[in-house]
DNA sequence: TTGTATGCGTTATCAA
DNA sequence: TTGATAACGCATACAA
């Protein structure tokens, strides 16, 4: 059984009336009879109208559609921003097209060449771990389309950001782990071509400075989040001499992993080395001893980014830029 | 800095040609000359033209989006399907529009009237545990929208679906505990209006009445997947004077609660009680004892649901329905 | 308050 | 091999 669309057209024909009367009635424009507008509405439910978003979109030039770019869709703590987004703009009447840039520049700047391409309205990007240039997101100025940063933002760029304030965030952890009583404190980072990581590790040496605490250069170790490259950052440490008693990792996936390599060295935990984390994934909850960590409001943050990506799709031009800095909150459990 | 986009218009203006040559130019049709094709590609390059795919779609009444509802993006399995998804989709020059049910029949029926509005080529989907009806997906054959189920299927409808053989999974799960000498073996079921529930609970059954084994009604429990409920059940479980020597439970989520909530009532696992789960998410590796458990290729599903998908949007009404079902593996590990 | 006419950027049909 | 022109479905300026 094929069945064509219906379109105004069909609603007028049926009305005897004209299509813009039609289009005016549906698009709740003040300069209609109420009477006619009643039995459009009527009609169009009768004959299951959808009005054509294509059609729409052409003639307006703007789409319902917004485009997101996330390194992983698989992490969490994505896929709970994503959920955030997700609901915002639900509400909002927009969609929301999803791409993954896997850790990839190249890949990067494919996913924003799409989205280009389907004229999204507005884009929220989290950036890969290779991304050392901006200009494919720059350039989206040119073509008017906004876009958002969230989490791994540029931070000499001029757009709108929504972030935790790692710096600080980190500076707390430190200082919570200092005043647990652990001397010997490293810190496990990760790519320092990412903002997050070069502020949370700033946020550590910072706190360690103020309180005066033993350093060592050998306890700032970089992974590339893989679980491989952590195990052998864990290795290094029980190597040293001057050993951390307790290990601040970058987030939650490198501290699960730690912990794991830690137990399978025999090594008690906290005991002889704690370790603390970063996001407050459902994961921290599950290893054993239970993750310290520190909550990162992900859901929050997809829908602070996408409501703030939103006006800015409805004021073009007349925003100016604004950073969003999200309360973290330190969850004690039993790894420190 | 304004640009407006370039349009084909603007190309053969510059040109000095038609707009029809330059389309047929970039749409690679054979009736144009060698050169003129040439031309026309190096000017729409310098130029930096990308079509306008709003009146693409509207002219040919296509789009290159497809949908995915899912029940709940942020649990791993379904965020895995959709990077499947996504990995096929880009490279068939598709766009993911991707929405969450919730797991609310009123949400899924929401989310399919959007994407049937945003004119989607299709649709992927996973029923919510509330979907105890179909007219909502089956109006959209009216409409020629195709769509494929994945995972939590309708079992009677006659669309394309991937899925695993959920019953034999099940026979073999609860056979290899049979085998590892459990006399007791408890299902911990979920919602029985999902098929993959329903057809589990089957395969338990078959194999423990195949293999003559001790059978008592109330080792069969149904949770809502929460984690009270999975406790409760726990409690019931721990109650009984015939207790369970090892639960089967219908996933890894409500598996893992059931070994937190084993393990604060000091029960050893797997000497007292065993436990299994169904998917090998992440978690089912970092839990303690590491969780034995069925493997659920979501990556496979997710990719083999969008290739059919996209052969049905290429031949629309040609293709009778398929049903793909996937090979699972069982992975041994400590928690049996 | 309503109708007429035009154009958004494509593709497709017909002549040339 | 190319060009002129008509649609696709909608919104809107203008006329009535």
């Amino acid at each position: 059984m094929k069945r064509e669309h219906v379109t105004l057209k069909d609603i007028a024909k049926k009305l005897n009336i004209a299509v813009s009367t039609v289009s005016r009635a549906l698009s709740d424009l003040p300069t209609i009879k109420d009477e006619t507008k009643k039995m459009v509405m009527l009609a169009a439910k009768e004959m299951d109208y959808h009005p054509n978003l294509f059609a729409k979109s052409l003639k307006t030039k703007s789409s319902n559609t917004i485009g997101v770019v996330v390194p992983d869709l698989e992490l969490h703590f994505f896929s709970s921003c994503i959920s955030g987004m997700q609901k915002t703009c639900l509400e909002n009447g927009y969609n929301l097209i999803i791409c993954q840039s896997n850790e990839s520049l190249e890949q990067e700047k494919f996913n924003i060449k799409t989205l280009q391409d389907s004229r999204v309205g507005g884009i929220l990007i989290s950036l890969s771990r290779e991304t050392n240039s901006f200009e494919h997101l720059n350039q989206l100025k040119e073509h008017q389309i906004p876009f958002v940063y969230f989490d791994r933002v540029d931070e000499n760029g001029s757009n709108s950001k929504v972030v935790i304030n790692d710096e600080e965030s980190s500076f707390e952890a430190t200082q919570y782990l200092i005043r647990k009583g652990y001397k010997n404190i490293a810190f496990l980072c990760g790519p320092k071509i990412l903002s997050i990581c070069k502020n949370r590790l700033i946020g550590y040496q910072n706190a360690l400075r103020s309180h005066q605490m033993n350093f060592e250069s050998d306890w700032i170790l970089e992974s590339d989040l893989s679980r491989q490259t952590t195990s052998a950052c864990i290795d290094f440490y029980l190597g040293l001499k001057n050993q951390p008693d307790a290990i601040l990792a970058i987030n939650d996936t490198v501290a699960i992993d730690c912990i794991r390599h830690l137990k399978k060295n025999n090594i008690e935990i906290p005991r002889q080395i704690a370790v603390m984390g970063f996001s407050n994934s459902p994961a921290a909850e599950i290893i054993e001893p239970n993750l310290t960590t520190v909550e990162q409001p992900s859901f929050d943050m997809g829908q602070t980014a996408a409501k703030r990506l939103l006006e800015e799709i409805r004021h073009p031009d007349a925003l100016p830029s604004k950073v969003f800095t999200l309360n973290t909150k330190i969850i004690e459990r039993d790894s420190t």
